[in-house]
DNA sequence: ATCATTGCAAACACTTTGCATACGC
DNA sequence: GCGTATGCAAAGTGTTTGCAATGAT
């Protein structure tokens, strides 16, 4: 199925309390959730796939999280879907797909000789992010209609 | 001030005919604020900017008339702010940079050799977007807090 | 007369905020 | 016990939808 490689609990702590947050069992099964399944998943897939296992946990508290994982810089905001934010745990830089049939997300490797400078047109660069949109492999082969017209 | 080249009513027309769309006042005047102010709005700022010359004009009209012209590739939405979609109108392909303090888009060039691709891993690429964030020169220039820390 | 566009009001969806409760050291 | 994290409810904001009125041919 999906390949889940398993994360130590310490090394996520140990990644959490380097940026100074305390590793509460929420902000651990975020953080476990994004890193494992490499999803680029919204607030609402992270939602319902810990709800299961927590029930008790509130979206606002999941919302709370992601702002303070992303201000302290170990998740990135994926601005590439137009209604919703979606939220990768990546260290190399890379691009990103989304497929407008299912939704999905994707890494792709792109030679960026661009990536690594700091100024544009005068303009201080924090950050890139290159976005493709399109239709995924997986939704070309199996309804072939976009290839009929 | 802001440099507006005039455009012709009959250019804007011929661009919307030309697309099976319909050129009614609010659709023109939509068209020309997005081509002649070459500042990415949002739906906000054209409804601002518009409601001066046309009192009665509704935001409803703004969405429909935008998603239309998006659909009809006449302008491209762009997902570079997290909260609102921002608009282009731009046939040569280029990248946009948002600054964090101003949240002004500014146009910035790059030699994309990725750019034709039709392919990327398999998926089907039918858009690309660049997107820079940081500070602009204009917000490090007037305050130099950035520079401090 | 017919059909599409416009625009108001309401509904929707995603996100943030206020505040009381619960947790951890 | 004190300070922070949590989570419910409500508010806020951007966008879409239902539908009646208006406008164009």
């Amino acid at each position: 199925m999906t390949k889940t490689k398993n994360i130590s609990t310490d090394y996520l702590k140990e990644l959490l309390e380097s940026k100074d947050v305390k590793p509460s069992f929420q902000r651990l099964s975020v953080l476990k959730y994004i890193i494992q399944k490499k999803n680029h998943p919204s607030v609402d897939t992270i939602f319902k796939a810990l709800s299961k296992d927590i029930p008790t946990l509130s979206k606002t508290t999941i919302y709370n999280t992601l702002n303070l994982l992303t201000q302290k810089g170990i998740v990135t905001a994926l601005t590439i879907a137009d209604n919703e934010t979606r939220y990768d745990f990546g260290e190399e830089h890379h691009a990103h797909f989304q497929c407008a049939v299912c939704g999905m997300v994707f890494d792709v490797k792109v030679d960026s000789d661009f990536c690594d400078r700091d100024f544009i047109d005068g303009h201080k660069v924090d950050e890139i992010q290159v976005h493709f949109k399109g239709v995924c492999s997986n939704c070309l082969n199996k309804n072939n209609t976009f290839l009929k017209h």
